[in-house]
DNA sequence: ATTGTAGCTTGCAAAAAGATAGTAACTTCT
DNA sequence: AGAAGTTACTATCTTTTTGCAAGCTACAAT
């Protein structure tokens, strides 16, 4: 996972993939968010995950600031792996993909659904604008530069304006 | 990426990583979706990827249905990658991924943003309900067991329920 | 006839992932 | 007191995946 080129790196959807963007990071944030697990060997016996791996994805993990490591027993010592509010933040995308894949990847029916907290009604998430609250499709919404794009971005931006509209 | 535990590929979330969770699939729908492009090299050339790479992960997606491989050009034979209905659906997991990182991954400020088409009014992604489009946050929504959800799914999911409450 | 374009495939080295075993520092049970 | 957990890892080794460079096929254009 080497981010060469410096266009892809400036991309918010790069930089996404660089921190959560494998296999068991999502994995992990599912279990973390979904189930409320901490402690390692509460992922470890989850997800069935090697130690080494599991050791190194939360140390990346807390390293980009979405878990905290936090010591919770002096003797002996004892750490487990809390969500930060920049972790907490990422269940809306977890949501969404799970919402994709109820729709797309389970033809024989959901084995796991989301309820509101306190009635239990069934929840479906949409990603819609927060200020219209319409979906967004890639039919109605288009992408343009922010205030730090760089000039090859721009660049690249427009060519894809007009890709778009045919 | 290997798909060992029975109860991991039947969560939704395990599923959606094993289709597109990998930093190179991501990337090739996010140019599909926000630039428009289909053709093998301009994918080449986007992404700066190495061909066997991006044949393999085409092939994959195709496979997944996800695109589909379209011959645009009898003699000589050209192929170009559409996206499917269920391709395009992606799009808004790549946005709320946008909207997460827009929040979290740019300090220095956003270089993509969305617009609406036709108006150009800033699009900013959120994840609601589709029945009551309140937005949908780890605090208050909870995950329940689908139709379709084993036994042992079950009996994880009643552990989570209860590790949450606190 | 040579160059160029599009869409790949093959071979190989390097990097990453994964299984297994082991360690450190305790606590609890007998 | 000794043995057997528990928790959170690290170390080592094997397997798998990734990525680069190069080549290749089928054609079009010059």
């Amino acid at each position: 996972m080497q981010p060469k080129l410096a266009p892809l790196t400036e991309c918010p959807c790069a930089r996404a993939v660089e921190t959560v963007g494998e296999w068991w990071s999502i994995l992990i944030l599912r279990d973390a968010l979904l189930r409320g697990l901490t402690r390692f060997d509460e992922f470890e016996r989850s997800l069935g995950i090697a130690p080494n791996m599991l050791a190194r994805r939360l140390k990346h993990l807390a390293e980009s600031g979405l878990f905290e490591r936090r010591l919770y027993s002096e003797r002996p010592k004892r750490y487990e792996y809390v969500l930060t509010e920049k972790g907490r933040d990422f269940f809306p995308v977890v949501t969404a993909l799970i919402g994709y894949a109820n729709r797309h990847l389970a033809p024989e029916g959901a084995s796991l659904l989301l309820a509101e907290r306190g009635s239990g009604a069934p929840v479906i998430p949409a990603v819609v604008d927060a200020a219209t609250l319409q979906p967004i499709t890639v039919d109605n919404v288009d992408i343009i530069a922010g205030p730090r794009a760089s000039a090859g971005m721009r660049e690249r931006l427009a060519t894809a304006a007009r890709a778009k509209a045919n």
